[in-house]
DNA sequence: ATGGCGGCCGTACTGACGTACGGAGTCAAT
DNA sequence: ATTGACTCCGTACGTCAGTACGGCCGCCAT
């Protein structure tokens, strides 16, 4: 038992494309199996494909490739502590809540212009036209060089 | 009078690098003015530096490059009206809002996920690590090949 | 005329995340 | 033995929004 499974079957388990496990060995995200003396293909163990749902369940959680890189190498570490993972958790979580906050900004100024325009005027008092031509044009501030 | 900017001046004015502008002449976001017959620099109109401030302000909004040309082509366009443009915020704000949701849920999870980590026990307890290691695995669904 | 700054132009690189392609080899079944 | 599916490998392409580089040339002032 547990003689490996090919790419394409180790790809089939994980959800993903070939091409994806090849480009996770790529980048160093997964190891690649040796291949065999004289000729045939590579296996892959169960691990692998572990890895690899690993990386993408981290994803989901908003974490990029390099950084589900590092929470891999956490887990393999067996001196690794939880508080270091936690610590990439609460960063993540940190990025996040800026990028939500970002997006309510932008959310509320296009919520803003959208419900000031009418629809049907002219381009030159439509709001969101207005709000794109730049006012800051005419005070531009502090170009002392 | 109205001589025209060279790019440096250009940018300067527009509050963005030379490199920029001419990505956007390259991008067809601005035109590129013409090189004058025999020799010398090109000269950019005031047009150019308020498209390109334009796109900043198209940017600030959330709004692409691409669409950005959008909004630039609308308001040359003598005949466009106002809810076009209309639509296009309205098309951005949802969009903005569904990625709002989805960053919400995911911070949710996260927030969830460091709560409950104490940060002191082993990573075979770490409440984080146990939601990326994937549970999706042990009933993987409807693989009758 | 000489120095230096800036403009001109093409090309390549970043990073994130894969997808696509092409030619060759290999495996398992018919 | 032949077919068809799959693997192997490198390379290139794709997005997005620029940044960087390197060589050459023109322009202005001293």
């Amino acid at each position: 038992m547990k003689r490996g499974l090919t790419i394409g079957a180790a790809a089939r388990e994980a959800g993903v494309g070939v091409e994806t496990i090849r480009f996770y060995e790529r980048s160093g995200l997964v190891p690649q199996p040796p291949k065999p003396e004289g000729a045939g293909v590579r296996l892959y163990p169960a691990s692998t494909v572990e890895q690899v749902r690993f990386i993408k369940e981290a994803q989901e959680l908003g974490f990029s490739l390099r950084e589900a890189q590092d929470l891999l190498k956490l887990r393999a570490n067996p001196s690794a502590e939880c508080s270091d993972v936690r610590s990439l958790a609460a960063a993540k979580l940190d990025e996040i809540n800026r990028k939500i906050q970002r997006l309510q900004n932008i959310g509320a100024t296009l919520e803003r212009l959208v419900a000031a325009c009418p629809g049907n005027v002219g381009l030159q008092e439509c709001p969101v036209m207005e709000a794109l031509t730049s006012h800051s044009g005419h005070c531009r501030q502090a170009e002392g060089k």
